[in-house]
DNA sequence: ACCTGAACACCGTTCAAGT
DNA sequence: ACCTGAACACCGTTCAAGT
């Protein structure tokens, strides 16, 4: 498939040309994404792609980074909401939620970045939102402080996958992770005493483990910090 | 200074051209970042400022993730470790040296962003971690703990960051924020009840209120959460 | 209204050749 | 060893012109 993408393809090959149209656009970038990365996923491959020329895309998305912000939100479809409907605790349930939300960005892993950079606002988003709003009520969190929690919480399983995601795909990014550890084993106990006494603890655990323990402390903590009266007006974040 | 950047710059007007040096590249950098921005701070950019090819750049600096990661240690010894040695309680004086990590990342936006892809490793990143841990050990956190609260704490901020700093900068980053202001107060309440609830308490609050709450719900977490039994291997992350 | 060719103004990185 | 010219293989976005 990748090859025959290789070669100049005339009107012949593909007689049936199809219209374009936004979600034409979008499916064919999700189809590049999972064949070749995000990285791969521009105006131009994807001109080349539907078998036209970059400007025309430009009729039904406004740029690079609107385009893999829709792109997220079609993934987000397969996040199991079913999960937080399930019997069990509700905390329980929530993590299943999360958990299932991390694993689509890991899956594929530049999104999570775009996710940070462009908001996304499309329906499965907010079919999220709705689920961990529903459990954050069912666990009788406040509205005010479920309203500030679900941020926390997607914010800090997107940046998760951020982070871990490059790991495996990126050659350089391994190359960083493991100049970190290098450097912080290396610690100079003079200069930096609490990291050289824990020392490999620093590195301990899973990723699986350590994304749970996570998820836990941001419960606990939100369960436990009242946010402040002043909550009235609208207001903007700076 | 950026003007005169554009003209043609013969040797007569630079007589001393500086010999290249690792240094010398990541302080022209973070010039150019400064004056620029960082999407700015490309090797092409720099070797022109450096009054060179783009290939000898390579000689000192393996790509430009690299680059940028030398740039953020760089700004990072902006960062008031003093406010965890001042008075009062631990916790508070953690939040002033995370409050003043975050504030160094809001100044340089994008920088926060490739923080998160290429983990830092220099000095004044190893300060930061030493800083925070010396005070999690004063409050009493117990090692292990405090060895993943510690990434969860940086992760944090350095995400928050990564998060507000496109609103600011970027055109269309704020027409993302509006976008999704606007989706969620015009949730319906029948596929999403509990958005359509909560209006407006969802976007309440301001950005260092929010701040401060996130960071305080994070320390009573990870002081509430134990970590798993099984820290025992050096485990590497998934 | 929709589509496009062509252009403008850029990128990162490599490599053979020079000093 | 260090430096570089030149090339390879790309980018996003705009705009005037076509249908």
């Amino acid at each position: 498939m990748r090859a025959d993408a290789k070669e100049p393809r005339s009107r012949r090959e593909r007689p049936a040309k199809p219209a374009l149209t936004r979600a034409g656009i979008v499916a064919a970038a999700v189809e590049v994404m999972r064949s070749e990365g995000l990285e791969r996923v521009t105006m131009r491959r994807l001109a080349q792609e539907l078998d036209t020329g970059p400007a025309s895309l430009y009729v039904y998305v406004a740029n690079t980074a609107e385009l893999h912000a829709a792109i997220l939100d079609e993934l987000l479809g397969a996040v199991d909401l079913s999960a937080g409907r399930a019997g069990g605790d509700w905390r329980d349930r929530l993590l299943g939620v999360l958990t299932s939300y991390i694993e689509v960005l890991f899956e594929h892993p530049a999104l999570a970045r775009s996710a940070l950079v462009a908001r996304p606002s499309g329906d499965h988003y907010l079919d999220l939102v709705e689920a961990v709003l529903a459990l954050l009520a069912e666990g009788g969190v406040a509205p005010a402080r479920a309203a500030w929690g679900v941020d926390l919480l997607l914010l800090f399983a997107t940046s998760t996958a951020a982070e871990q995601s490059t790991r495996d795909q990126d050659a350089g990014a391994q190359d960083d992770w493991d100049a970190l550890t290098g450097v912080l084993r290396a610690a100079s106990a003079d200069r930096h005493p609490h990291i050289a006494a824990l020392g490999d603890t620093l590195l301990s655990g899973t990723g699986p483990a350590r994304l749970t323990w996570g998820f836990q402390a941001l419960i606990s903590g939100l369960l436990a910090t009242p946010v402040p009266d002043t909550t009235g007006p609208p207001g903007r974040r700076s």
